[in-house]
RNA sequence: GCCGAUGUAGCUCAGCUGGCUAGAGCAGCUGAUUUGUAAUCAGCAGGUCGUGGGUUCGAGUCCCUCCAUCGGCUCCA
C-alpha cells in the first residue's frame, strides 16, 4: 500500500501501480475527464504513470497553467508528427509549451512552410488528435538513444550528447517518437481545437551564427468555442495597437522620406508628451534633481573613455567628419558620457553630494531593420535620463528614493501591471562586461537589496545586465502580451572609473562616486506606446489630448458653445468646440471615436438655464449642471490618479 | 541583419485563373437639411495599384531588384 497526500490535506490509502489518473477517478469521473496532468512529491509525472511510493499528489486541469503547459507541450507533439509525416525529411530540434500555445523548431531541409500550408498542417494534426494515441514515456540508454537518432537527426544527437546517461526518456504516441523529459496529457483525443499560427526563422540554440530553423507556432484548446475566443482576443488586441490608435489619435506618425524608426510627433502627441515631462519634472524638482541639457553629437573619443564605442562603435550610426580637421563625432547614443563629463567639470565635496543630473536627452541608436516596432523600438528616441553621483553611503537610500519616484510614476498613470526584474551578469560570458567581478557583486547585492526593502516582487534575470553595470526593471506587457522595458534604475562603479571621476572625503582623500543611471519611463516614445495599448486610447484624465468636447445642437448656439469653451479654459480644462452642421448624434459618435472623456451637449435648454449637459465617454449622462460644478468632477477625477509627489 | 508574409484613394478593404477608361464604404469638398445623446440626404473630387526593371500583343494580377510594414529570431548601451 502506498498514502498519496493531496493538496487538501486529505490522504488516501491505494495499492501500489496507482496511477494519477486512478486518483482522479477515485475523487469524481468528472475529474478524471478533465485531469489532463500531474505532479508527484513535486516532480512532473504522466498522468497514466505508476505511482509507487508515498508522497503528495496535485492534479491539474485546463484552468491550470500547468494543466495547459501540458496540454500545448503535448500538442507540440501532434505538431511535430503531422510535420514529419507531411515533410518526410523534417529534421526536429525542440518543441515547448510558451505562454499562449506552443512551437516547435524544425529543420526542412529544402522544403519550406508558408501559411498556405498551415490548413493541411492543422488537418493532419486533428486526424492524429482524434486517433485518441496514449502518450507513454520510457527510459532509455544513451547508446540507444544515440543510435536511434544516429545518421537521421544531428540536432537531437547533439542535445542526447550533453544528457546524463539514466537520465534520458522517450515519448511514444501513434506511430511518432520523440525525446522527451515528460508531462504529457493522458491522449491526444483531448485536443479538440488546433490552430497554427505563424512560421519564423529561429536560429539554433538562438544563435546567429548558426544555421536558421524554422519555428512553427500554434495554438491548441479542449475546445472548438475556446479557439474561437482566443482568435477574437488576438482580433481586439489589434485593435489597441498604438500604431493604429496613434494614427487616429493623431499623436505621431512615420515617414518613408524621414526614415525608418524615426517617429514624427503631431501636436496632439507633442501636447501629451510636455504634459508628461513636466509631471516627471515637477516630481524631479522635489526630489532635488538638477536639469542640464547637452548636445546631441559628442567625439568619438568621448565614447571611447565611457566604453561604448568598444561595444557598440561598430553597430553605430557611422561617425559625423567635421569639413575641414577630419575630426570624428558620434550621434549620441546616451547620454552618461555628457552627464560624466558635467560632474567633472567643477570639484565636489561629499557634502555636495548626491548630485542629480536630469535630462530629456535624445539619443539616436541604429537598430537592426528587423527590430524595429511602432514606437516601442525606434532608432531616435528621448529618455527621461538623469544621472545620480553620489558616495557608496549615499547608495542605498539614493535608490530606494528612485523605486518611489518610479512607482510614483507607474501610479500616476494607472500601470498597475508590471513586473520588476533584476537584471544581472551571466557568469558564462564574462566578456560581456566591464570591471571586476567584485565591484559587479557589490552593484548586484545593491540592487537586490533595495529591491528586498522595498518589498518588489522582482525575479532575477541573468546576462541581462547593462555592460557597465546591473539594472533594475521595471517590465510591462503589451497589447499582444509582450514584455518591454519601460523604467529602469542602474548601479554602475564602472564610468566614474573611466572618467576618473572623484569628490574629496572628510578624510580628505580623493574617491569616487558611485553613478545611478535611472530613467522612469524609459523613453518618452516606449513609455506612450505601452500607455495606448494598456489604456486603449482612454488616457487618465490629466494626460489626454482633450478632456471635453461642446457640440452644439445646431448652429444657432455657436456663440453660447463659445462661451462656454471660454469658461471650460478659465477653469483650465482642456476642451474644444463641434459647431459644425452636423446630428448631434454625429458628433456624439467622433467624439466617442477620437475617446474625449466628456462631451457637453448645449442647445436651447442650456443656453436658458446657463447649464450645461454632460456625457461621459461610454455613455453615462451626469444631466444638466453648471460649468463649475462640471470643473469640480473634472478635478476629483484627475485627483484620483495624480497626487503629488512626496519626498 | 535573418526566416516568413504583406504593400491598390487619407483610412478599411474588393479586384477570380493577366484582357475594355481600377471599384466600394468611411473621411474630404459642394449643396440641401438646423438637427437633443454612437453615422441626415444628394452630388463632386480623389489612385502613374510601394520603387525600379523584366516576361507578354497586353501586367494591379506572373518573375527579379530595392524600399517600407507586419509576425518571429538575433540584438536592445
Amino acid at each position: 500500500m502506498i498514502k498519496i497526500t493531496l493538496p487538501d490535506g486529505s490522504v488516501k490509502s491505494y495499492k501500489e501501480r496507482t496511477t494519477p489518473i486512478d486518483v482522479a477517478k477515485d475523487i469524481s469521473e468528472g475529474l478524471a475527464r478533465n485531469v489532463i496532468s500531474a505532479s508527484y512529491n513535486g516532480e512532473t509525472v504522466e498522468t497514466t504513470s505508476e505511482l509507487t511510493e508515498d508522497g503528495n499528489l496535485i492534479l491539474f486541469t485546463w484552468s491550470n497553467d500547468e494543466g495547459k503547459k501540458a496540454f500545448w507541450h503535448s500538442s507540440a507533439h501532434i505538431l511535430a508528427q503531422a510535420l514529419e509525416e507531411l515533410y518526410p525529411n523534417v529534421k526536429l530540434w525542440v518543441g515547448p509549451a510558451i505562454e499562449n500555445g506552443f512551437y516547435y523548431d524544425v529543420d526542412l531541409g529544402d522544403d519550406t512552410i508558408s501559411d498556405k500550408d498551415f490548413k493541411r498542417i492543422e488537418e493532419k494534426m486533428m486526424e492524429i488528435a482524434r486517433g485518441k494515441h496514449e502518450f507513454k514515456m520510457r527510459s532509455v540508454s544513451k547508446s540507444e538513444a544515440i543510435s536511434y537518432y544516429q545518421d537521421k537527426n544531428e540536432y537531437k544527437v547533439d542535445l542526447i550528447e550533453n544528457l546524463e546517461d539514466g537520465d534520458i526518456t522517450f515519448c511514444d504516441h501513434s506511430t511518432f517518437t520523440d525525446l522527451c523529459r515528460g508531462g504529457h496529457i493522458p491522449n491526444t483525443g483531448i485536443v479538440k481545437a488546433i490552430k497554427i499560427l505563424s512560421v519564423a526563422g529561429a536560429y539554433y540554440k538562438g544563435d546567429e551564427n548558426n544555421k536558421q530553423l524554422t519555428r512553427v507556432y500554434g495554438i491548441s484548446f479542449p475546445k472548438q468555442k475556446e479557439l474561437t475566443q482566443y482568435l477574437e482576443l488576438l482580433e481586439e488586441a489589434k485593435k489597441r495597437d498604438h500604431r493604429k490608435l496613434g494614427r487616429e489619435l493623431g499623436l505621431f506618425t512615420f515617414s518613408q522620406k524621414v526614415g525608418q524608426g524615426l517617429p514624427l510627433w503631431l501636436p496632439k502627441g507633442a501636447a501629451l508628451r510636455e504634459r508628461l515631462e513636466n509631471f516627471l519634472k515637477k516630481a524631479q524638482k522635489k526630489a532635488g534633481y538638477e536639469m542640464v541639457v547637452t548636445p546631441h553629437i559628442g567625439q568619438k573619443e568621448l565614447y571611447v573613455t565611457s566604453g561604448h564605442y568598444a561595444k557598440y562603435g561598430e553597430d553605430s550610426f557611422q561617425p559625423i567628419h567635421t569639413p575641414k580637421e577630419n575630426e570624428e563625432f558620434l550621434l549620441k547614443p546616451m547620454n552618461c558620457p555628457h552627464h560624466c563629463e558635467i560632474y567633472d567639470s567643477s570639484q565636489w565635496s561629499y557634502k555636495d553630494l548626491p548630485k542629480r543630473y536630469a535630462e530629456f536627452g535624445t539619443v539616436y541608436r541604429y537598430e537592426q531593420s528587423g527590430e524595429l516596432h511602432g514606437l516601442t523600438r525606434v532608432r531616435g528616441f528621448t529618455q527621461d535620463d538623469a544621472h545620480i553621483f553620489c558616495t557608496p553611503n549615499q547608495l542605498d537610500k539614493e535608490f530606494k528614493d528612485v523605486i518611489d519616484l518610479v512607482l510614483y510614476v507607474f501610479g500616476s498613470l494607472g500601470f498597475e501591471n508590471f513586473s520588476t526584474q533584476v537584471s544581472v551578469r551571466d557568469p558564462e560570458n564574462p566578456e560581456k562586461y566591464i570591471g571586476d567581478p567584485e565591484i559587479w557583486e557589490k552593484a548586484e547585492n545593491a540592487i537586490i537589496n533595495a529591491a528586498e526593502d522595498k518589498g518588489l516582487d522582482y525575479h532575477i534575470e541573468k546576462g541581462e545586465a547593462a555592460f557597465y553595470g546591473p539594472k533594475l526593471d521595471f517590465m510591462v506587457k503589451d497589447a499582444l502580451g509582450r514584455q518591454w522595458q519601460l523604467g529602469t534604475i542602474q548601479v554602475d562603479y564602472n564610468l566614474p572609473n573611466r572618467f576618473e571621476l572623484t569628490y574629496k572625503g572628510s578624510d580628505n582623500e580623493l574617491h569616487q562616486p558611485v553613478m545611478i543611471h535611472r530613467a522612469p519611463f524609459g523613453s518618452m516614445e516606449r513609455f506612450v506606446a505601452i500607455l495606448l495599448e494598456h489604456t486603449g486610447g482612454n488616457f487618465p484624465l490629466w494626460l489626454t489630448p482633450d478632456q471635453a468636447i461642446v457640440l452644439s445642437i445646431s448652429e444657432k448656439y455657436e456663440k453660447y458653445a463659445q462661451k462656454v469653451l471660454n469658461l471650460l479654459e478659465n477653469n483650465e480644462i482642456r476642451a474644444l468646440a463641434d459647431n459644425r452642421n452636423e446630428t448631434v448624434g454625429k458628433k456624439i459618435r467622433e467624439a466617442e471615436i477620437n475617446k474625449i472623456p466628456y462631451m457637453i451637449v448645449v442647445g436651447e435648454n442650456e443656453e436658458n438655464e446657463g447649464k450645461i449637459t454632460v456625457r461621459k465617454h461610454g455613455g453615462e449622462d451626469l444631466g444638466m449642471i453648471t460649468v463649475s460644478e462640471f470643473a469640480k468632477i473634472v478635478d476629483t477625477e484627475i485627483n484620483k490618479t495624480l497626487s503629488t509627489f512626496e519626498v
